[in-house]
DNA sequence: TGAGTTTTCGCCTTACAATCGAAAACGTGA
DNA sequence: TCACGTTTTCGATTGTAAGGCGAAAACTCA
C-alpha cells in the first residue's frame, strides 16, 4: 500500500503553522494527522497529493509543492504495510482556505514539542518539512510560496523570521534579494500605519516559480565555455532539493 | 507494487560513471537498467536498496547512500503498476568491485546522451542523480564518498572534476575545503611523478559522514541565543537535501 | 511646527572566492 | 655538481557579497 502526505504550511499570527486533522477513529484516534491519502491506480504521488489536499483546501491556494522523502519502516503505522510520500506544500499568508471541521491549523513549534501530539510517525515528517523550507528559503526564490502577491519589505521580513525562526534584517533582506534579482519594486508605496512613518516601497516577486539564486559559489565553472562533457540542461536549474 | 533503485557513481578513468546492467528478456531487452528490485516485506526503502545492491557489487565499498526522489508516473513501467524510490550510491575511486557478467560501468555523459539506450524512465532518474550529487559536493563534505582514505590535492582536483564536468582550482580547492574543516593534512607527503616536481602532501578528510559545511550564509542567526522558537535539534544538522 | 515613528539609503567592516606570482622541493640531463 | 624544468604550496591582492550601524527621508499626530 502506497499513501500520499501533505506538509502544508503557512504563516499565520506571526507563526509558522502546519495543516492537521484530528482522527476520530482509532488507531490512534485524538491525535492529530498530516492530510492525505491512498495513491490511486492511474496518478503520480504529485497529482495525488493536490487531490487530496483538495479534500481539505482549495488546492488553488497552494502555491508551491514539492517532494520530500519516502517513509517506510515497517512498523510505521499498524495494520497493512505502508510505504509514505511526503510532499511539502506552502500557501501564501493572504490566503485563508475554509478547512474541514476536523482540521484546524497548529504552531509547527509547538507540533515539534508535542502539541498536540501527532499520529504515527507524522512528528518527523512535519520536522524534515520545516528544514526543508529553511534551507530553501535561503538559497532559492521560495519566498513567492509564502508571501503576497505584492508586500512591503518589513512584511516580507516577518515572513522570513516566522519562518526561519530566527530574527531577520530588513535591511539586509531588501538588499540580498534586490542583488538577486528576487525583489522587483512595483513603484508604488503602502498607506503608513497608524503611527505614522515613511511609507513603505511595495515589492513583488520577479518570478512565481522556484529557482535557485545563490549558486553555491565555491566550486562555479570559471568560464560558461569551460564546462566539459555535455552542456547543461534545463532540467538542471532548479535541482528539487 | 514497490521497487528501489540506486544510481551508484564513482569516478572511473577520470569520468564520472554509473553501473547499470543489461536487460536480456523483454520487456527493454537489450537496454540497461538501474540496480534495484522489489521492497521486501520487513524493510524500509534504505535497508532494501543496500541489499538488493549487494548482489551487484560489495555493499562496503558503497560509502554513502542517500534518497533521491519518487517517480511514480503510472505508465513508466509496462505490467503491474510499479512505484520506485530512487538513491544515489557513491563509490569511492580506489574501490574496483566484482561485478556481475551483465553490469557495466558507463560514462555519465554517455548515457545522458543515450549512449547506452537506458531502460524505462531510468535516464531521467541518472540525471537527477548528478544534479544531487554536483550541488552537494559544493556544499557539504560529500567528497569523502568519492576519494580515496588519503590523498593530495591534486588528485583531489581531478575528481572533482570528473564530478562537477568543469575545471576546478586546486589553490582554491585547497583553501575552501581547509578553511571549512573539511580537509586535514596527514604529514605524510605522495612520491613525485616521473618527470619530478614537489611531492605533494597528502590530506585526508576529517569525517566520513555527510556534513553542510555551507551554512548558507545569507539569513543565518545574527547570535546563536537569539532564535525564537524551539532550539536547533542534532537532527536538524544535515537536512536530507 | 515639532516630536515620534517607520522606512530607506549610504558607508564601513568582515568573510570568502578567485587570480597571480613567488618560493619550495623534487628529478633530469649536461 | 650545477643549471633547468616540473609540480606543489604559500602569500598577497583583488573583487564580490553579507552583516551592522547610523543618518536622512517621509509620514502622522499633537
Amino acid at each position: 500500500m502506497h499513501e500520499v502526505l501533505a506538509v502544508v504550511l503557512q504563516v499565520r499570527a506571526g507563526e509558522l503553522q502546519v495543516l492537521l486533522w484530528r482522527r476520530g477513529i482509532e488507531p490512534e484516534a485524538g491525535r492529530w494527522a498530516l492530510p492525505g491519502g491512498r495513491l490511486g491506480a492511474s496518478e503520480d504521488v504529485q497529482t495525488s497529493v493536490l487531490r487530496q489536499l483538495a479534500e481539505k483546501v482549495d488546492v488553488r491556494e497552494v502555491a508551491h509543492v514539492e517532494q520530500l522523502e519516502v517513509f517506510s519502516a515497517p512498523d510505521r503505522m499498524p495494520g497493512a504495510r505502508t510505504v509514505a510520500t511526503a510532499f511539502l506544500g506552502l500557501v501564501p499568508c493572504v490566503a485563508d482556505p475554509e478547512v474541514p471541521g476536523d482540521t484546524a491549523w497548529h504552531p509547527v513549534s509547538g507540533v515539534l514539542h508535542g502539541d498536540p501530539a501527532t499520529a504515527f510517525d507524522h512528528g518527523p515528517i512535519v520536522r524534515g518539512a520545516r528544514n526543508r523550507l529553511r534551507a530553501k528559503l535561503s538559497y532559492t526564490n521560495l519566498g513567492f510560496a509564502l508571501a503576497p502577491p505584492e508586500f512591503t519589505v518589513s512584511g516580507l521580513r516577518e515572513l522570513y523570521a516566522a519562518a526561519l525562526g530566527h530574527r531577520v534584517s530588513a535591511t539586509n533582506l531588501q538588499r540580498v534579494l534586490a542583488r538577486r534579482g528576487v525583489l522587483v519594486a512595483t513603484g508604488g508605496t503602502a498607506a503608513p500605519g497608524p503611527s505614522g512613518g515613511r511609507p513603505a516601497a511595495v515589492y513583488r516577486f520577479a518570478e512565481r516559480d522556484m529557482r535557485v539564486t545563490d549558486p553555491f559559489a565555491v566550486l562555479r565553472p570559471p568560464d560558461p565555455r569551460q564546462t566539459v562533457g555535455e552542456q547543461l540542461q534545463p532540467a538542471d536549474r532548479a535541482p528539487s532539493s
